[in-house]
DNA sequence: AACTCAGTTGCAAAGATTCTCAACTGGAAT
DNA sequence: ATTCCAGTTGAGAATCTTTGCAACTGAGTT
C-alpha cells in the first residue's frame, strides 16, 4: 500500500511474528519484579492458543503452583494490558477474557462483523495526542485508541 | 490558549447543547416498553452535567421512586448502551460510568491521580483514524480514545 | 552472603455486575 | 374498559473483580 510512506501503518500479523515475545525483559524495563507467579500466567498466556478468562487461568496456574491466588491473576491481568501486553475482551455480559499482544504498544481496529482485532500503529496520531493533552496541561502515561469498523464492500 | 488555530480541539461545555434528546421516543420504535423506571433513569441521565456510575443513578433514582432497584439500573444501562444512546467509560479498575450520547461524540482524557474526565474533540486524529481504516480496508463505525495522563507540574 | 525495603502476594472482605424467577405491567387487541 | 401476555421488574443469590492489610520476596547495595 502506498499510504505506508505517509503513516507507517505497521500492522501486525500474528501468525508471522510468533516468536514468543521476552516479556520478562519488557518487564524488567517498566520498573516491574518478575515474580514466581507472574512467571507462571506469562508462561499460561504466551504458550496458550484460546483468549481464557481470570478463573481458567487461575485454575491452569494453580496445577503448577498451587499458591498463586486468584488476585494476582486479576492484578497480573490489569498490570498486563495497561502495559499493552495483553488484550481484554468483554464479550456481552460474562467475565473479561484475555489474549496475548505482540511485540510493541498498538491500536486496535475492531470488526464488528467478525470481532476480528486488526492492530496497528500510527506515529502521527500518536503524536496528536501528545499536542492534545500537553494543550489540556497533562503528560499522557499510557493511551487506548480502538476503532470499531465494517470491511469495505469491494464488491461493487 | 493559541493552540486552538491549530488543533481546533472543542472541549465541550454540556451546558451549551443541552437540547435533550427524545429517547422516549428511539425506544419505543426500538420496540421497548417505556416504563417508569426507564423514565426516570433517562430523565436523570439526560438532566446530569457529570458522568455518574451505576451506584449514583440508582441514589438519585431512589429519590423519585424508592422502589426501583439496582438490577433495573444495570439492565437500563445495558439497554441503552446497546442502543447507542449513552457510552460506557471503564476508567481504571472503578465501576463503569455513564455519559448520555447526546450529538457528537468526543474523547476523553482521565487524570490518573484524580480520576477526572477531561473531554476533547480532535478533527485532525478522527481525520487520521479515518485514513488509518481506510488503509486497512474499513470504514469506522465509531471508536473509543482515552487518553490516561498527569498534570503537567507548573511549579518548577 | 547478608541486608534492605519498595513492590508483590495471599487471604478475606468488600465492591461491582449479572442472573434467576415469581410477580407485575405496558400497550395492543378486543 | 377489560383482557391478555411478552417484556419488565424487584429482591436476593450468584458471579466477577478489586481492595486492605500483614507477611513475604526480588533484586539492588553493602
Amino acid at each position: 500500500m502506498q499510504l505506508s510512506s505517509i503513516w507507517r501503518i505497521v500492522v501486525l500479523m500474528k501468525h508471522i511474528l510468533n516468536q514468543k515475545p521476552d516479556y520478562e525483559k519488557e518487564l524488567r524495563n517498566a520498573g516491574v519484579r518478575i515474580t514466581r507467579p507472574r512467571r507462571i500466567i506469562l508462561d499460561i498466556l504466551t504458550s496458550t492458543e484460546d483468549h481464557p478468562d481470570a478463573m481458567k487461568i487461575f485454575h491452569r496456574a494453580i496445577e503448577i503452583d498451587d499458591s498463586i491466588s486468584l488476585s494476582t491473576v486479576y492484578r497480573t491481568m490489569n498490570l498486563l494490558e495497561e502495559m499493552g501486553a495483553i488484550h481484554r475482551h468483554a464479550f456481552n455480559g460474562g467475565p473479561s477474557r484475555f489474549e496475548q499482544a505482540h511485540g510493541d504498544h498498538h491500536d486496535h481496529l475492531i470488526d464488528v462483523d467478525t470481532g476480528a482485532v486488526i492492530e496497528f500503529k500510527s506515529d502521527k496520531i500518536e503524536k496528536l495526542q501528545e499536542e492534545v493533552a500537553k494543550a489540556l496541561g497533562y503528560d499522557i502515561i499510557y493511551h487506548r485508541l480502538e476503532l470499531y469498523g465494517r470491511k469495505i464492500d469491494q464488491s461493487s
